[in-house]
DNA sequence: ATTTTTTTCTATAAACCTATAGATTCTATG
DNA sequence: CATAGAATCTATAGGTTTATAGAAAAAAAT
């Protein structure tokens, strides 16, 4: 393959429609159970013609995994920078974290459950990104102190991972419930992370 | 095969072996990343004998999972019975889960992550299980409500089952980062889920 | 219109995987 | 110790899977 070809339109159209076919039939069988059939036939082409756009099957799964962290890590930039309250701040995190297991194509989920079968080295750029990501959200929190809304001696390490734990969880059950609404969830996480069971209720 | 076969001491205490073998290879590689042989070779055995404890490799998954999740209900069931103060039973609910991800075998994590490659059919008893647990779980909490502790207005159900999401994030955290200490994570799980990032410590 | 380049297809090698059948070894019991 | 039954092994059928190579079709450039 004449390395100049992947920077015409269509190749890059193509590839991104392959990463999405990816992402999707990841999500639905997992890694190992999904075979490069599966991903061609949902493109739409034929399986050998799949290593055009993708080396290796391992090379589609880190693709995915890379591409989902990116575009939520940047979702989470924005939201982080905005001069906002901290409720508002952090409703928008968990609603945006939510919302990507619904609609961006599940790519989300399969970073979250099949990213640990990628050896090691093509691990490497998915932490950084995903330290990155922990790191806004526990820099939300520490604002949430400075501004005397949150609990001084919160552990905003600890809690944002739990955060994230959280958010996984109930973003896997959104995928696989369709009657839970989106908006609901979201409220009930956000009061719960604040509040926790002792908490005062509003 | 002789069906009397089956009660044998050593076939008891080798099927139990197969069960092990296989949640500890499915926690590594996941159900579909795993092969017999890799069950067999944990075990000891060539690749053929597994069959003699198991029907299929499906079987296996399923047995993995209804011996983790029933060891896991009956412990609950016996914290659940104490009488103790909630402070207790549910720090003895959390440790409990975050326990079995470290020692036993690895089960329970086979369960959570791999349960869904099941068929439908296959999936039922589970799901009875899963819900007598998280419904113990929602007793406990209702419970601590009537006595005072718990805000009156806590929505049970929500908040169980974001409490075993919870321990399931931070049980896959402890079977891959053996340098967290199992009593610490449970401790600040508890203080999380009871006081959220608003409430007052300690 | 012809040539070049990109994209897709077909065919296939090589590996692997599940499950079964029948032979073989082990174990317990009379 | 001989024998029955249990446990394991070997070999293999039948299927799937990844990845590659070379042909063919489609698109773009000259």
């Amino acid at each position: 393959m004449n390395p100049d070809s992947q920077n015409t339109p269509r190749y890059h159209q193509q590839h991104q429609k392959a990463i999405e076919a990816a992402a999707s039939v990841f999500a639905e069988k997992g890694y190992h159970g999904a075979s490069t059939q599966d991903i061609a036939s949902r493109m739409g082409i034929q399986q050998g013609s799949l290593y055009y756009y993708f080396t290796s099957k391992e090379a589609a799964l880190e693709e995915v995994c890379l591409a989902a962290l990116r575009d939520y890590v940047d979702k989470m930039e924005q939201i982080s920078k905005q001069v906002q309250p901290l409720k508002e701040k952090l409703t928008a995190a968990i609603s945006a974290h939510l919302a990507s297991y619904r609609s961006n194509s599940e790519a989300l989920k399969v970073h979250n459950e099949q990213r640990l079968y990628l050896p090691e080295e093509k691990r490497e750029k998915l932490k950084t990104l995903g330290s990155r990501y922990r790191q806004q959200l526990e820099d939300i929190l520490i604002e949430g102190i400075h501004s005397g809304i949150l609990n001084k001696s919160l552990d905003c390490h600890f809690a944002a991972l739990s955060l994230i734990g959280l958010c996984n969880y109930w973003g896997a059950m959104l995928t696989r419930d369709s009657k839970l609404a989106l908006n609901e969830i979201t409220a009930k996480c956000m009061h719960f992370v604040l509040n926790g069971c002792l908490g005062d209720t509003n």
